[in-house]
DNA sequence: CAGGCGTGGAG
DNA sequence: TCTCCAAGCCT
């Protein structure tokens, strides 16, 4: 009994982290499963978010919507204005697609295998098999980013991701047991989490050191090798923050698709598209005596924009709707909408008692 | 299949 | 300030 796994599983049993939408071996319930929705809804949440950023989330998320059913009961902008400031927001699109499925045609219950969760909206190859494993005890084949982290390090593989990640499964199919495999996999995201690290790893404290080979050789941080990134271009665009003589501010509801898709905020121009110079304010969707507020820069995935800001008192037409400033953030607005507002009404978004 | 798609925290 | 990045999915 020497195993990677044993070795691995020992040391969560002690270690575990304590998560909202986890069983912890602390809980004593050995063997108990965790609510399919629980497993479902943080892992989508957690797609490229961290865990400090998606428990406050979660937790609304499951105060308000208690099963799956009542998510599929509900309407996809409250959704949205739930999702707010989370990212990535067709995520929050095909959750609320998900969630009508399952109620639809799945009865409220979740398909219990990783190829039948494999067809659902906004679940892909990780989710599908993090689902099957944790929540059903499936011996599913999970590969996120910690365990290729783990994987290419205790095996020094040189292939640069996304090549390395078959050789990661092939790793996961090698160590994962057949008795507790959602724990398995759930040990390999906290020691990718809280031990083998991106930068400084604390290999002392590491359950599965003596087979690693990154370790032996002191080549951790060269793992995982990743292809080159692109740089960032810079676009430029400008946003419009119509105000009411209440101090009111006009909101629209963007497209579903592209940037920030079917969230709501200030008009814009087509930054999403416009490489550069489509400002000023001869792009407004009305016109106004638009007035210069500065510019907000923000850092997409893969662009830097620059938006130059201009407010006016005016009575905007066309689709959208007036927001108490006391009321803007009951709003869908991304991030980059509440800096853009704030930068001409500083205390929309402060505090409320 | 390479690129689109958010955000906030760490170093 | 800037770079990296955190439990990826979709087209």
């Amino acid at each position: 009994m020497d195993s990677f796994a044993d070795n691995l599983l020992i040391w969560y049993d002690r270690h575990a982290r304590t998560l909202p939408w986890r069983i912890s071996p602390a809980d004593g319930k050995l063997g108990v499963l965790p609510d399919p929705y629980h497993v479902w809804l943080s892992e989508v949440m957690l797609q490229q978010t961290t865990v400090a950023t998606v428990k406050a989330y979660f937790e609304k998320f499951v105060a308000r919507w208690p099963s799956v059913m009542d998510l599929a009961a509900a309407e996809t902008d409250d959704v949205m204005k739930e999702w707010a400031g989370l990212g990535y927001y067709s995520r929050a699109r095909n959750l609320k697609a998900c969630a009508d499925i399952i109620a639809a045609e799945h009865g409220g219950r979740f398909p219990q295998t990783q190829a039948e969760l494999l067809k659902l909206p906004g679940i892909g190859d990780y989710t599908s098999a993090a689902i099957a494993a944790i929540a059903f005890g499936e011996r599913a084949s999970v590969v996120d980013g910690n365990i290729e982290r783990v994987a290419t390090r205790q095996r020094e593989i040189e292939t640069p991701l996304p090549d390395a990640k078959k050789d990661c499964r092939a790793f996961m199919g090698e160590v994962t047991p057949a008795d507790r495999p959602g724990d398995f996999v759930q040990a390999m995201m906290d020691l990718g989490a809280t031990i083998c690290t991106p930068r400084n790893p604390s290999c002392v404290l590491c359950p599965v050191r003596y087979g690693c080979g990154a370790a032996k050789s002191g080549r951790q941080v060269e793992f995982p090798v990743k292809a080159p990134k692109k740089a960032k271009p810079t676009r430029k665009g400008a946003a419009f923050v119509a105000m009411r003589d209440d101090g009111a501010v006009w909101l629209v509801k963007r497209e579903d698709k592209g940037m920030l898709g079917g969230m709501a905020g200030v008009p814009t121009t087509d930054w999403a598209v416009s490489k550069d110079g489509a400002t000023g304010t001869g792009a407004a969707p009305l016109s106004a005596d638009w007035k210069p507020h500065g510019v907000v820069r923000h850092t997409f995935t893969h662009f830097h924009l620059e938006l130059e800001v201009y407010a006016a008192q005016t009575e905007p037409d066309g689709s959208g709707w007036w927001v108490a400033q006391q009321d803007l953030h009951g709003e869908a607005l991304p991030t980059l909408m509440k800096k853009a507002i704030s930068s001409v009404l500083p205390d929309a978004f402060k505090a409320r008692a």
